[in-house]
RNA sequence: GUGGCUGUAGCUCAGUCGGUAGAGUACAGGAUUGUGAUUCCUGUUGUCGCGGGUUCGAUCCCCGUCAGCCACCCCA
């Protein structure tokens, strides 16, 4: 028997449907906030996240699934969004629309990383992204949206929201100084991952959960101590917009992040539900990027969620109705087979989700059927019925049943649904 | 990449101190020749994850491997 790759997996049934109120949500949401969808490839070239989200980062360094097409050029499968959405933004000359860019994707991500609970090497993220605007309110606009993805999930209870700025390219070197020479006073203490961290990204050891490092790591300076006035007035804005907004956040001085691309503003949606993972949203600033990537010098900033994270989050609350059925029809070979077949595609042309049992078994078995399926109504028609040109409807739910005219059936059913 | 645990019927799991397996559930048929639940009867299904070793004999012991889960790491 074949088995399916390592990390990756297969979706149907309940969670499958889950996946699909969320999706739809997702859609519905970012609509409201006039954000457009964008289809991206799902393979680009390596130099494209290489140069996007930084050649020393975990991610590029030993997690992508890269690999050298026919004709030698090193293509990978995509590990996260943002990177290749700034790639086609610049190559499609996007920044000469007018007005800033509001996009938004949905789609798979690839990261060779061992698996655990809510972490697979396909993985789906929904993210967006806005460019061509620079100023603190977009900045709580987005963390707005991320919290109102949350909201209308109905899983805010679950998720909890943190910010943090993490300087640029301007103060963010002093405070790296700084960093690097508290904790080299305090080098005996660090474990040996932070060892490492000290002068590649000193930032990444405030991130560390060893208790040694922690310890040390509570009274080390902080990024927004050390802010240039530049990003130390973005930042209150930022949070007077939120306050404005009543997003409930906490400002998290501990928080760094994991892509080299990243200025000022970060923010992440936590929740404690899902064993170790505990981002399901994350975002921030990245006013370098797109001019990183050939592009005019633009402001940007996004976020992405996992919407396998997600989904588990949903399925906590555990309210989807297995229901999608409308109408079962019963029905029995040589009688009244074809009187169901017409019967039901006449009922679908009007919006009503009808099925039946297709190899016509005895009533009782159908009515399982119909039962299994949480038919909110089932239609029989037997010899009787057949003979008369009836139909008896049966309401499910109250057990009651009427004799219909064939020809009526339909018009009785809508008539129903609506009142119900 | 590192570590721990796990792998038996479609699903949940039991079991054999080493002698090639069983329960519940699900599914199919019937009791019930026109009505959903329950009940009762009958029936089907397994390369006991895969490969190798030890043994007269391995699903059980040993080694390897693959996959899953959990944690580290990383991240959404």
């Amino acid at each position: 028997m074949y088995q399916k790759v390592k990390g990756f997996r297969d979706i149907y049934g309940l969670e499958a449907r889950y996946w699909n109120k969320v999706e739809k949500v997702f859609r519905q949401t970012f609509r409201t906030f006039n954000f457009e969808e964008f289809y991206l490839p799902v393979l680009e070239k390596t130099e494209v996240f290489n140069r996007g989200i930084g050649s020393t980062t975990d991610i590029v360094e030993k997690e992508m699934f890269a690999f050298d097409d026919r004709d030698g050029t090193s293509v990978s499968l995509r590990p996260e969004g943002t990177a290749s959405l700034v790639r086609a933004y610049v190559e499609n000359k996007l920044f000469s629309t007018p007005g800033i860019s509001k996009y938004y994707y949905i789609g798979p991500m690839f990261r060779r990383e061992r698996p655990q609970k809510g972490r697979f090497r396909q993985f789906t993220q929904a993210g967006i992204e806005v460019f061509g605007s620079g100023g603190p309110s977009i900045d709580a606009d987005v963390i707005y949206l991320l919290y109102k993805l949350a909201e209308n999930l109905g899983i805010k209870d679950y998720v909890s929201m943190e910010i943090n700025s993490i300087g640029c390219p301007s103060c963010r070197p002093a405070y790296n100084e700084k960093l690097i020479e508290y904790f080299k006073a305090n080098i005996d203490h660090l474990c040996g991952d932070c060892l490492r961290r000290l002068d590649k990204n000193p930032m990444r050891i405030l991130d560390c959960k060893n208790e040694s490092c922690k310890k040390i790591t509570a009274d080390a300076p902080k990024a927004v101590d050390y802010l240039c006035d530049e990003c130390k007035d973005h930042f209150e804005g930022v949070k007077s917009y939120l306050d404005a907004l009543s997003v409930p956040y906490k400002v998290n001085p501990m928080m760094v992040r994991g892509l080299d691309y990243y200025v000022r503003t970060a923010f992440e949606m936590i929740t404690d539900k899902l064993g170790s993972q505990s981002a399901v949203g994350a975002g921030g600033r990245y006013d370098g990027l797109i001019q990183l990537l050939g592009g005019p010098d633009t402001a940007g900033i996004g976020f992405a969620v996992g919407i396998d994270r997600l989904v588990s989050l949903c399925m906590l609350n555990e309210t989807e109705k297995e229901n999608d059925l409308d109408v079962f029809i019963i029905s029995f070979k040589d009688v009244s087979d074809k009187t169901a077949l017409k019967l039901a595609n006449e009922m679908r042309s009007q919006g009503i989700s009808v099925d039946m049992d297709y190899d016509f078994r005895k009533m009782k078995k159908q009515f399982s059927l119909a039962d299994r399926y949480g038919a909110l109504f089932t239609v029989v028609i037997g010899e009787d019925e057949a003979a008369k040109n009836t139909a008896a409807v049966k309401d499910m739910q109250a057990g009651t049943q009427e004799e219909i005219e064939t020809a009526k059936v339909t018009a009785y059913i809508i008539d129903k649904l609506r009142r119900n």
